[in-house]
RNA sequence: GUGACUGUAGCUCAGCUGGUUAGAGCAUCGGCCUGUGGCGCCGAGGGUCGCGGGUUCGAACCCCGUCAGUCACCCCA
């Protein structure tokens, strides 16, 4: 705290044992990504401002007020991603992936945005997120939403709500606007000022307001299923059958809407309850549209956004904190000599035995090297002192059992430690 | 961008209505202990009381400003 030089506000170190729990995350994200046939892309985490404005909507929050811009040395406008759709697609077109076929990515990193924090909400955040490009059929909406479950379901967090919706396309969303803006504008006086700029720009948004004095009349609007054509219907009803022959439990919020501008018919959210007023942990939806207005071809694709820090505060909520195991030696040398004895069995290990060796340097006593090996949770420590050394031995003592065992000390050593191993 | 609350040791906090050299627990280091641990006992180091200004004989405490943190709003992962 007196230090003058903090982490930008916002902004988290993260240190072992958090760590920890962010690489079994991502390790079980890679995995899961892998069995559904998605490969991973890593694009730049700045690109020229020009992208977003296009790619995510010049009226959304994030272009209009939330993105990290500078200029660089050359003069250009440059943006720290805040968000990984927009690239993907970017990426994708440049190398020409769309000509290729259909497409399945996987993200995982940081994205930002200049916003004040508060609980789940960071201005260096992280996430993971699939993009499914080159299917317009409700099976890959399904497969989408099929993989976010299977993650979730993974940790069996309580109390998480999956919310779909359908938001149409350029046939009918023009429609559902008109009957929207017939519904508020009556009203218009008593909206928030907020929703009242909504009704102008995008009345679709004022759905979004959780605003007190909007909630009455946001309840009663009219729904989008009853706008929905013929196309846009078929495609949501075989989306819901798809995800009822998955077991995969939904249930449709007509309110939800999305802030991104870019979004077409399915549109998803995964909610949970034990967060705070950051509940979305994970959103998503089909895109038709962007491919193309970012200048590629015509290709339909769906995807999901997945906030990393929100996803593990809502595992450990679910009071999950299971005791970390112990594991590896602690290579414990009392004298200098001993330590130089020491060492080439400890390189040894390190190459050969998988586990974590830990040692200390700092000629400790006995007892006090002992009391690392608790903290570095060690299931055994490898004791070899003056005693030892003089008989050719060395003593392994397993932390659990609190039982000694001599083993001889030299060749044979690893040879008789690897039969420790079950 | 707006609002509320908070800011004392590495961490968690105490510090009564302003009154001498600012405390505790945990952590760290050392000792008890020439070699058998998570416990115990003893001791040590570590603080511009976020920062700046003001009121006062005297401020960690009161006032103003500022910065930072937390939570909430808007909105979002």
């Amino acid at each position: 705290m007196p230090s003058k030089l903090a982490a930008p506000r916002g902004t988290q170190d993260i240190f072992p044992p958090q760590s920890g729990r962010w690489q079994e995350l991502e390790a079980r994200i890679h995995a899961l990504a892998r069995r559904y046939g998605y490969g991973e892309i890593r694009t730049p985490v700045f690109e020229s401002t020009e992208l977003f404005v296009r790619g995510v909507g010049e009226t959304s929050d994030i272009v209009e007020k939330e993105m990290y811009t500078f200029q660089d040395k050359g003069d250009r406008s440059m943006t720290l991603r805040p968000e990984w759709t927009a690239p993907v697609v970017r990426a994708a077109l440049q190398h020409g992936l769309f000509t290729q076929g259909p497409q399945r990515l996987y993200y995982l990193g940081p994205i930002f945005r200049y916003e004040r924090p508060q609980a789940g909400r960071y201005r260096q955040s992280h996430q993971f997120g699939i993009e499914c490009a080159g299917y317009e059929q409700p099976e890959a909406d399904a497969e989408v939403i099929s993989l976010a479950w299977d993650l979730l379901q993974a940790y069996k967090i309580a109390g998480v709500t999956l919310k779909i919706n359908s938001i149409g396309d350029e046939t009918c969303r023009p429609k559902y606007r008109e009957a929207l803006r017939a519904h508020f504008l009556p009203h218009r006086d008593s909206l928030s000022a907020d929703s009242q700029r909504r009704l102008e720009r995008n009345p679709l948004r004022v759905l979004d307001s959780k605003a007190a004095e909007d909630r009455e009349l946001v309840a009663s609007a009219p729904a989008f299923e009853d706008f929905l054509c013929a196309e846009c219907r078929a495609h949501f009803d075989a989306v819901k059958r798809a995800l009822d022959a998955g077991g995969i439990a939904y249930e449709v919020d007509s309110q939800i809407v999305r802030g991104l501008d870019y979004y077409t018919r399915t549109v998803f959210e995964f909610r949970s309850g034990a967060l705070g007023a950051q509940n979305t942990i994970c959103a998503g939806g089909r895109y038709d549209g962007l491919v193309g207005s970012l200048g590629g071809p015509d290709v339909p694709a769906v995807g999901f956004a997945l906030g990393l820090e929100r996803f593990l505060w809502a595992i450990e909520s679910a009071g999950a904190s299971e005791e970390a195991r112990r594991e590896g030696v602690q290579a414990i040398a009392i004298g200098a000599q001993a330590l130089q004895e020491l060492l080439p069995l400890v390189a040894a290990l390190r190459h050969t035995s998988g586990w974590p060796i830990f040692i200390d340097y700092g000629d400790r006593k006995l007892l006090a090297q002992l009391k690392m090996a608790d903290r570095n949770n060690a299931r055994y420590a490898l004791i070899l002192g003056e005693q030892e050394l003089a008989e050719g031995r060395i003593v392994l003592r397993d932390l659990v059992t609190r039982t000694d065992r001599p083993l001889p000390f030299g060749k044979d050593t690893l040879e008789a430690l690897g039969e420790m191993r079950e």
